[in-house]
DNA sequence: GCGATTTATATTGTGCACAACTATATTTTG
DNA sequence: CAAAATATAGTTGTGCACAATATAAATCGC
């Protein structure tokens, strides 16, 4: 029997494209963590935009101008068109506060409630949990991390040209 | 002045978190794609469809049995609610060809057309190129795909639980 | 062979992502 | 200072992802 097989057989093969390996993983990851999510009754990128608040809640008020929507943008990398109706829909659960800034109307200050901040020990202790209970060491964690980040570093200053 | 930071403050900052490193750099790739994507005038999810497609014509037709939705949803890790759009959407597009399988008519057959065979060339040849311009070398793109594909099978298998 | 169960896909509804565009406020510049 | 340029969000439209559900075909147990 002949197997036809042109030589650029392996090079598009699906699972050596790196491209499909963070995409699965990203999405593996996400749903590694809706167990939580359903139980905050929150999703993914709430729970990302919610890292940020939480952060910034602890900075206290002297940073005000660097509490925007662009900012929190900046730090997601996502822009307006993401965030307004995802913040909208945060807002209407009671969970962040948009305001205008009294220094420029054009500015949306974004800030988490009480609400919000009550969800990040539930966070912080499902999250330890998770890694103890897993066959994946902290180590191993934090390489992958280190080159992911590494990467994103490379790609995002080429793709700036 | 005293800085208030209680001590889980680094555990759950958003550099620190691999889910965020994933979710970031599975776009950013995306993003990077899109020049390529443009010029074939098709979406990331469907270039991914276009990959496996590419493959299985290179099968011949013995293996006619899987080279349904479900098995393409298998390669993919994407479900019928995901995928069935998506695929009416290359069909309207002349990309790919459904019909029911005769032994099963539950059973939906995805394949490329020649249109969709067309641009294969053309994909591999501007992958090849981006690396090359890339600093990213190819030892690099290998050690970070082995990593991530190693994470994946231990989060599947603990998921899967 | 026939009802119950399982399997494969399709449908529905919600929430991202993101490109393209709009609106408005601020800053810069001649 | 008025006009142009820039900055910041918001809006609109398309296409995923995915949970939940529906539909229909095949298989199983008897």
């Amino acid at each position: 029997m002949t197997v036809v097989c042109d030589d650029d057989s392996d090079e598009l093969a699906l699972n050596r494209q790196l491209c499909f390996a963070l995409y699965a993983a990203s999405r593996a990851m996400t749903k590694a963590y809706q167990p939580m999510l359903k139980d905050l009754n929150i999703t993914y990128p709430q729970y990302l935009v919610l890292m940020v608040l939480w952060e910034w809640a602890q900075k206290g008020d002297e940073a005000e101008k660097n509490k925007s929507l662009g900012a929190l943008g900046q730090r997601l990398m996502l822009d307006s068109g993401t965030l307004t109706p995802l913040l909208k829909r945060m807002e209407q659960r009671g969970l962040v506060r948009r305001r205008r800034a009294s220094w420029d109307e054009r500015v949306t200050l974004v800030e988490a409630t009480d609400s919000a901040m009550a969800l990040k020990p539930r966070a912080r202790t499902w999250v330890q949990q998770q890694l103890q209970l897993s066959s994946i060491t902290r180590a191993e964690v934090v390489e992958l991390h280190g080159d992911l980040w590494h990467f994103l570093q490379k790609l995002g200053s080429e793709t700036a040209r």
